[in-house]
DNA sequence: TTAAGGTTTTAGGTAAGCCTTAAAATAAAC
DNA sequence: GTTTATTTTAAGGCTTACCTAAAACCTTAA
């Protein structure tokens, strides 16, 4: 048992890097470490030795952002990520808001051949249950060109075409009001003084938060009412 | 990433001294390492701890047994361990004498709610695809009451039940020979000074050394010819 | 009963990933 | 340009899980 295993500490914060560094911003490495939950200081060490590794850039006082090599490990972890949530949620029925936790074990302990097998198995999915593009072998990323709820107007129609980043927090949250990837939505209005946008979904209306509206994204309704 | 998940090492000292004791004899601490993959001193160090944790005894010059809680940890990483070979079996198409160590990385990663959920998508299998029993949810364990091979004497028949315990080497070995579960054989004889047993499967002769005769395990056959 | 062989302990190290506290460097904002 | 906030370095520590080498200790069988 030499633990090579252990890369799950790299996986993660490769992971994690490209999910910050969307885009081709640069990743601050407080950002890193936040939602990491590690300290700054020990986001950086792992930097430094991520860069010795070559899996990683980093410009000081700056960010960090993935080399070629990086950035395919991390869309391999990310590919397997995403077969395994279709998996738990298509097969095993398990909660919607849930399998993103239990794939972020499994992503870090399966074999190449494992995860092809999966993705016949599945026959190839190209969307995650919450509507992330799943990752081609290869590692090529299917371009994605929606927007975030942050982002539009009030009076804008759209629907709901993924949630991203995910966490468990934020899908518990979600799924209680049935938000979810391909219901239609209306913005009504937003509250002054960055206060919340008032969504109606379903016939409800919410009032979402601005860092909640980051991680929900959209698309123009095909046909405005 | 406070890495709990690094429970990998103390599962595996479980499972592993769980498939050394059978019966109820002590396990070496010896045995232990080499099994592992460790230095005696290593393993040693290691079963304090888990003395320690509670989930070994250790019976010092003589071996370690597993307490009742170890035991049931132990119950519970074999049975997410057996499902998960089911299902690269039966469902991926993957190799049978692969699907070992494929499963041997799952099975620390998996949380019991996918554990049960996969369980009842497999619809609770009774042995892994390699003839072995699955434990029950509860960790109670089937008893066997076959017979080594090595047990065996020539002239007897028998029908292959399990290979136990696994490794990969082993069952590629096998596998190349088509000496699997199911297989009816004939202990033709046993070549003397500890030499091999001239064994007969499928029109084939196969010397097989004791040791690996000791990992296969028979039923008497139901009807001797 | 003594020597051989297996088992355990002791002593001294390594590496990865974390931690805290404190000081220094730099960027950004005023 | 100075202040303020962020980022990085430095220094010292911790835990887990591994390592080798050497000494000490049991068990057993000749
Ligand atoms: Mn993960
Ligand atoms: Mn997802
Ligand atoms: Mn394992
Ligand atoms: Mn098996």
């Amino acid at each position: 048992m030499k633990h090579e295993s252990f890369n799950e500490s790299i996986e993660m914060y490769l992971k994690t890097v490209s999910e910050l560094a969307a885009g081709n911003d640069l990743a601050p490495i407080s950002a890193l470490a936040e939602r990491l939950g590690v300290s700054t200081v020990s986001a950086t060490e792992m930097v430094h030795r991520l860069c010795e590794k070559g899996l990683l850039d980093h410009t000081p006082y700056k960010g960090v952002s993935l080399t070629e090599d990086g950035r395919r490990r991390a869309q391999r972890v990310i590919r397997r990520h995403r077969l395994w949530e279709c998996f738990l949620v298509d097969y095993l029925n398990l909660p919607w808001e849930k399998v993103h936790d239990y794939a972020c074990r499994l992503e870090h302990a399966t074999d190449t051949a494992v995860t092809e097998a999966l993705a016949a198995f599945l026959n190839n999915p190209q969307t995650c249950p919450h509507g992330n593009p799943i990752p081609s072998a290869d590692g090529a990323v299917t371009a994605v060109r929606d927007t975030a709820l942050s982002d539009l107007q009030p009076g804008d129609h759209g629907t709901i075409t993924r949630i991203h980043p995910e966490s468990e927090l934020l899908l518990d949250y979600l799924a209680a009001r049935h938000i979810l990837p391909g219901q239609p939505l209306e913005f009504e209005e937003l509250a002054p003084f960055n206060g919340p946008l008032m969504i109606k979904i379903d016939g409800e209306t919410h009032a979402l938060g601005q860092e909640i509206a980051a991680h929900i994204f959209t698309e123009p309704a095909h046909d405005t009412l």
